[in-house]
DNA sequence: TCAGTATTTCAAAATTTTTTGAAATGGTAT
DNA sequence: ATACCATTTCAAAAAATTTTGAAATACTGA
């Protein structure tokens, strides 16, 4: 199963926690899967502000196009992957389309700020 | 400023909050572009799966090819986003690069949790 | 009904990211 | 030196994502 030489340092270690094959299989493949999806969906810069912008405020989708200067087909490409991943809902009023945080999406940017790395020296 | 027509009643939420400029203002670019950097990193199965091993295990590069299938050009790749990234960093014993996560990787694995949507019906 | 506004859809083009494999690097051991 | 191993680099190819603009949809109000 393990196809390569390691330093014995590192192997020791790996004794203590059982061993290399049972390393491997602690490896919690569903959950990276669906922290994936998530991630995919928060890695632009577009779909951040959107979500910043409507933790202050639910907003219609003309107003995300005037804040994140997209125009409408591209803002409501962004609006459609931030639905399918949970982090927004919308719904109609009149002409209008008033999107707004789940639940989902609210914890998640309430945890934005874990992820500035440490201050530059 | 504003370009739009929107409904009365978010009209006058916004009023209450200092009106649609000063929401404007109020997002945070700065850190939009740093969650964007590190959601990039993160929102890819391989990196993730080394991120994970890690937390549990350092480990040498050959290691990590083995656990995520990848060739050595291909694993070199993800590794050098994930130091870019402050995420992981690595010293060399001999002929071995041992890669661990920095203190902000180990935070950040530590979240990764939360980043599971409710459960489905 | 018709005209007008807000929004979505679609396919093609543009851009970005990832994968590949061959060659280079840096260290060890002989 | 030389041979060997682990790893990185590079450029080209492949794959994935985003952007565009035109056309469709969905609602409103006359």
């Amino acid at each position: 199963m393990k196809k390569f030489e390691i330093p014995d340092e590192i192997e020791k270690e790996m004794r203590k926690k059982g061993g290399w094959n049972s390393i491997k299989k602690s490896l919690p493949l569903e959950e990276i899967k669906e922290v994936e999806k998530v991630m995919k969906v928060l890695s632009c810069d577009t779909r951040l502000k959107i979500l910043y912008a409507l933790s202050e405020q639910r907003m219609c989708v003309c107003m995300l196009t005037e804040l994140t200067n997209c125009s409408y087909s591209k803002c409501s490409y962004h609006i459609s992957k931030l639905k399918d991943a949970g982090l927004i809902k919308a719904i109609r009023k009149g002409n209008y389309l008033v999107c707004s945080l789940t639940q989902f999406g609210r914890s998640i940017v309430r945890h934005f700020n874990k992820y500035k790395p440490e201050v530059k020296k």
